[in-house]
DNA sequence: GGACTGACAGATATTGAAATCTGTCAGCTG
DNA sequence: CAGCTGACAGATTTCAATATCTGTCAGTCC
């Protein structure tokens, strides 16, 4: 299928795997399947990752990292701190939102991928509440949010809005009226956070 | 097993099919088993309950009714909004959280149920929720809340919690620091509804 | 000699036949 | 005759055999 005359790359093994997961899902998806779509032996592959484990981790952390990066854009932006909330949390549920609508099946491959990753999600996690806190952490030194402890509050507020993020939620933000929802919850946790 | 020669009562056969769950899980009680159970024939059950699924969602909604009975007695009491507003809250969280830690396996054969089950956890929320709606309701008319749509911010707050009432979040119950979560997203929100 | 292959052992998944379960109902029983 | 039984058909589950997959590694090929 994949020209087998270029070098095998990590990289090019990882695209093939993705092609694989969307093609397959995840309980279909093999490292055969994985080696057949891109020219060359299962043992190529294992050359370049442990495990079959191991190689799903990575398919995972790659796609939780684009959403990351996304994010970040806003954490850097230059608006007030509350407008920099609100864009953000938006633009997280809207992400998730549209990932999940539009291609159903490819969100439950990757949700399933999610569950069984040990440390990717977590880190995925980690980073999305640092740049929370960076946000929070502006606002209190702009006076605009009060929050005394702004990493606490930032693992408040991201748990607070898990509904519209969490993906065990996912079917119940195609239904109509989730919009507000969303934006109550928003607007109940910033009335709390201004000064 | 049990009295053969009582008179079989729907009460009688939600007793025994508990029973069956908690002995065999959810995967593995049959209507055949509960019969066994009563000392009665299969065909019996069948004339109190059209379905096995009608039974499972009667039992369901039996232990659903249990928790919000509890927490009507919360609404009812006679502390200050807020302060019925947090020992709801800690009390929803609680009760859950103590089903969860103390009999994992029938926590585990609930959600199942719960899972399964179609209309009885849809009304068991629409319940909880009105419950919330009467406290905060309450304190908008003490002055004490600011809130445009009492209705609405219930389901906010409620929403906002979900991490600490919803079952698929019950693992995390257990961990240490949850405490120090739950006070943080309640005093957040409660800082937002306080006028 | 560094990258790749392909045969292999043990683990996991698939399949289809046999067993069990669900829901019905004609008839029994007290 | 009201409540219960148990045999039954179709649906679902179980189980064991069969097939496929994962991960390794000695050997091949530039």
């Amino acid at each position: 299928m994949a020209p087998p005359t270029e070098t095998l790359t990590a990289e090019r093994i990882l695209e093939a795997t993705e092609e694989v997961l969307r093609r397959h899902g995840p309980a279909k998806a093999t490292v055969v399947d994985v080696a057949r779509a891109l020219g060359v032996s299962h043992g190529s592959v294992y050359r370049h990752f442990r495990t079959k484990a191991a190689l799903r981790e990575a398919v995972t952390k790659r796609w939780l990292d684009r959403t990351s990066e996304k994010l970040a854009v806003i954490v850097a932006g230059d608006g007030t701190p509350e407008d920099r909330l609100r864009a953000w949390l938006a633009a997280l549920f809207e992400a998730k939102r549209h990932k999940a609508g539009d291609d159903p099946e490819l969100f439950a491959t990757y949700t399933v991928l999610t569950d069984e990753s040990g440390t990717a999600v977590g880190e995925h996690l980690a980073d999305l509440t640092s740049q929370l806190t960076r946000i929070i952490q502006d606002g209190v030194t702009a006076g605009a949010f009060t929050a005394p402890d702004p990493a606490a509050t930032a693992r408040a507020v991201f748990q607070a809005t898990g509904r519209f993020h969490d993906p065990g939620y996912a079917r119940e933000w195609q239904q109509p009226g989730v919009e507000e929802e969303f934006t109550a919850v928003v607007d109940l946790l910033l009335r709390g956070l201004l000064t």
